[in-house]
DNA sequence: CTAGTAGTGACAATCGTTTCCATCTACGGT
DNA sequence: ACCGTAGATGGAAACGATTGTCACTACTAG
């Protein structure tokens, strides 16, 4: 079920810095950005490079294995994805933690929009944004 | 219907450089981004500082007289907006062409999640791409 | 007309991300 | 176990988009 060896596997060699880049992302659970796992790996005594960091998310992504979004300031946020399907989140603004949506109702809309349009090759991006019911009291 | 000058009195003082950004805008139609209309405004002859462009560009999205969303490489790109509605667009990925879609069932659908939800100030973004039928036959 | 304030623009700073490149290392073959 | 090499690493520098600084300009109310 998605164990840290699976990605590994999937994105190239086997080395200590991409473990630790896939432990930690894994580890941290919600969306992060490439920045803060890094910061993540430092303090964990960890260290990788930062764009170390950065190919191995990439890696990941192209692998499927990892969902991105933006947040507001443009910055990419990454989250592990144990298995590759289609899947959104609701991600709160102030503390990043990510709650999968049921989503069946925009994926029915968007294929109905993609045949209608005209246009070819139609992919969507959704992202909700809210405050979670912890950070909304603070 | 959404004249320049309609645009000009929510953003404050009537300048030459803001009448050209908003014209420009009004004029390309489709999805823009900053430098790409501060190019156009220089070629057309009506120079603008890039910084006034983000400024008003800046400007128009907070009277809610453009829309902007975010091309894959991050950039911000801004439509012009006649009439202040929230609208989603099917943009396309080659030439910049948008199309308005009917997005009744997403606005539908993010009201339900942010209800049930447990989130607060839930904010969605929905961005569709695709190719246009001009440019999938290139 | 004048004052006062909002707007402008050249320049530099920032921020996230990518590229360069010299060095290192995992790993399949011997 | 040993090698060779393609692949991986990381520090520095490049990069593109955006924002801040600040002296200067020019709307516009009075």
């Amino acid at each position: 079920m998605g164990a840290p060896a699976d990605d590994l596997d999937l994105i190239g060699r086997r080395t200590a810095q991409r473990t630790s880049v896939v432990r930690a992302l894994i580890d941290h659970g919600g969306f992060v950005g490439a920045r803060a796992l890094h910061d993540e790996l430092r303090t964990q005594g960890a260290p990788v490079g930062l764009n170390t960091v950065y190919r191995t998310l990439a890696a990941l992504v192209d692998a499927g294995r990892a969902d991105v979004v933006r947040d507001r300031g443009g910055e990419r946020l990454f989250r592990h994805r144990p298995f590759p399907e289609h899947q959104h989140y609701l991600l709160c603004r102030a503390c990043g933690l990510s709650a999968p949506v049921d989503s069946a109702a925009v994926e029915t809309w968007a294929e109905h929009v993609a045949r209608t349009s005209g246009f070819a090759e139609v992919e969507h991006t959704v992202e909700l944004t809210g405050l979670c019911p912890q950070c909304r009291t603070t």
